[in-house]
DNA sequence: ATGCTTGCAAAACGTTTGCACAGGG
DNA sequence: CCCTGTGCAAACGTTTTGCAAGCAT
């Protein structure tokens, strides 16, 4: 399920879901295999068709609809992790090697800063405490100007929606 | 645009949105009126189709497009703040009165545990005073199982991502 | 050989848009 | 009265599902 800290190479991740395929008496089949190479080639963060373009350059003939169902099986397993932006389709990236971290948008540019959640992390579990909660994940996402926007205007011109 | 923290009753939340139009040229409108008041009826975390059955049962004919183009209105009016959970559509609560606050949505009975941000408002700053980020907004989402859940059986059984 | 898995197409879903008509300032 | 706002329906983009054929175990 997790505890893919120390495997960072395909051949790993691809034994690892393998594994945690055959545990769960699911197939480790072609289009899987396809899918998860495409998915170890690609950085940051992606959206499902950006799985699906790739292996179209590559001539891959995988269906929409196997990509779809794929990406859960890549989260369950830990391999990826589903990241939601304010946006309606979901986005993903790597779960294995790096720490848990968080998210700065910059409305301006839509720039994605990356920052650690050591803090985060102890925050959650003080928060849980009082509420009598058990946290499984959180998500912590700063909307905001990067550096650079705010530089060049700080002033915030973009309302928070529409328009 | 802000500031609608004094004000509690419909009368009050109907003329301040009724001055946020019109500072911005727009108009006052029946079905706007009505969606107002559909809206401070509703309590919680809503989704636009909650109000247009609500507005169905009142015997009220308002297009869905109306309330879609509408909403925005409402969330820049600082009425509502759109709130976002793991699904693909737009949630809304109300943003007058009640000071700011973030959610744990309970993974197996979906219930959403609301707590104060303070804490997380300073480790917001904090954080982006580290990546020279101006903050505009923030979002803290835990994800685990409430008390009464954690209760009848602590076991995570349900994969993060369904079967 | 069996039945999970696939690709395709079509449906579903929330949301947006085009349009002619209605209604507010 | 003019121009914005409206309801309807159709379009939209993402995700899901039904199905016959394919393929891993």
């Amino acid at each position: 399920m997790a505890g893919l800290a120390n495997l960072h190479t395909p051949d790993e991740l691809h034994e690892a879901f393998r594994q945690f395929l055959r545990q769960r008496g699911i197939k480790y089949t072609g289009a899987r295999k396809k899918i998860l190479d495409a998915v170890l080639d690609l950085t940051d963060h992606f959206e499902a068709e950006q799985i699906l373009y790739l292996l179209k350059d590559r001539g891959l003939n995988v269906g929409k609809a196997t990509v779809y169902r794929t990406l859960p099986l890549l989260v369950d397993s830990g391999i990826l992790k589903q990241v939601r932006f304010d946006v309606k389709q979901a986005h993903y990236e790597h779960a294995f090697g790096e720490g848990p971290h968080d998210h700065m948008v910059c409305r301006r540019c839509s720039r994605i800063v990356e920052f650690g959640s050591e803090e985060v992390v102890a925050l959650c579990e003080k928060i849980a405490r009082q509420h009598h909660f058990h946290v499984i994940s959180h998500r912590f996402q700063l909307t905001g100007l990067c550096w650079e926007c705010s530089t060049q205007c700080p002033v915030v011109a973009l309302p928070p929606s529409g328009e």
